[in-house]
DNA sequence: GCATTGATCGATACAGTGTATTGGACAATA
DNA sequence: TATTGTCCAATACACTGTATCGATCAATGC
């Protein structure tokens, strides 16, 4: 018999199995067979398979560091501390802002971030955070979402263009997109990484107008 | 025997039982049942569940009108006529982001949108649409998600704090959070619609300083 | 020391899921 | 008329989350 049976074990458990095969692959079935339990076993330490959920994004929450000095830093820090994590754990961009997020890990992340944020009023930090969360959110999901896409339409991840083009094409030849069309055909093409800075310079920008006012 | 089978159809079936009961009740057998027929006569029409999905939201998709004249009004309208989209079907806020849309609803939003962007360069096109985007998807999400959350601590929706209150309490009393804790106590608290707006000004601020640049 | 109670935990069971397969009815062809 | 091919419904499979029940075993009362 290994260690004792606890939640931690029971998190840790299911994170390994959505890391390696997804999500789907995280059933209380298997996470109980992976630590040589019945299945009926894990309802001692969890409630249901959503708290299990919500206890796996939580454990997320335990890898973000977010740093840095002047509440610029520190956002833009925390904005890439979230994308890292959804790196590392694909899954998380699909559970990421499907609930509200109040584990303990991830309220310390929230207050790591809240109080470096000097300089932005009391009023404004809400606001700030809650916006710069959002943009991530959104990007995370979209940017892991494309990837996966590219990864099922075969390995080729050069060029969006190139996996799904015959679809494309095939769509913008119909011209009934032109305007997209010549933003896709013509425009240039940041990849992963710049498109998320870009966005999220936008908003801080936009956010600095707001502070310093 | 009513109208003849088609996908359609069955998407409009789907999202009116997503839309009474959520997106847990859409199976395959209750979108037959309701449709009169047998579970795998739908595989005539769609490839998967997936597929069901993803027509559900290229769905949702055609309810969107984005309108306006110069950039910001249109990217505004971008962002709210998805936010109503989502206040029309909750399930949405689950499956925005979660895969690439590009069906031809989803695509004709898209070229209304860029066809209005007059004053952008062709370069900041994508990533100004796409920063805008990902903003609205995560802050769509939250929003939702929160929603959902006061529905289930009993029907108050008059303020998280008291919703929550008593594990908030209860964790802000162990003093491990106190920044967090001074802004959730003591801070302005903004409705969803303005914490919606807010976010967006600050993303549209940062964009406009880019544009004229 | 023994009987009884109470908690603990595994196995079983149920209702539901997405979808593969199979078999039969019917239309079109030879 | 015989045969082929197409369509569609029913059955079946493997799997899900979780309720329930029965047995095991420790602690308690006499």
């Amino acid at each position: 018999m290994p260690a004792p049976l606890n939640r931690e074990r029971i998190v840790r458990t299911a994170i390994r199995l959505a890391d390696e095969d997804g999500l789907e692959a995280v059933s209380l079935r298997k996470v109980a067979t992976a630590l040589g339990v019945g299945p009926m076993r894990l309802y001692s330490y969890i409630a249901s398979k959503e708290e299990l959920l919500d206890l796996m994004v939580d454990g997320a929450y335990a890898e973000m560091r977010p740093v840095g000095d002047g509440w610029r830093e520190v956002l833009r820090s925390l904005a890439e501390t979230t994308r890292q994590a959804a790196h590392d754990h694909e899954w998380l961009a699909d559970l990421l802002g499907g609930r509200p997020q109040l584990g303990p890990h991830a309220l310390a992340v929230g207050e790591t971030v809240v109080a470096r944020l000097e300089g932005v009023s009391l009023d404004d930090i809400m606001p700030v955070v809650a916006a710069v969360n959002a943009y991530v959110i959104g990007a995370v999901r979209r940017e892991i979402a494309e990837r996966r896409a590219e990864r099922a339409t075969g390995m080729d991840e050069r060029r969006w263009q190139a996996a799904l083009g015959p679809y494309l094409e095939r769509t913008f030849a119909t011209g009934r997109f032109p305007a997209l069309a010549t933003v896709v055909r013509d425009a240039a093409h940041l990849d992963a990484d710049d498109t998320f800075l870009t966005g999220l310079d936008f908003l801080l920008d936009g956010i600095e107008a707001r502070i310093s006012r």
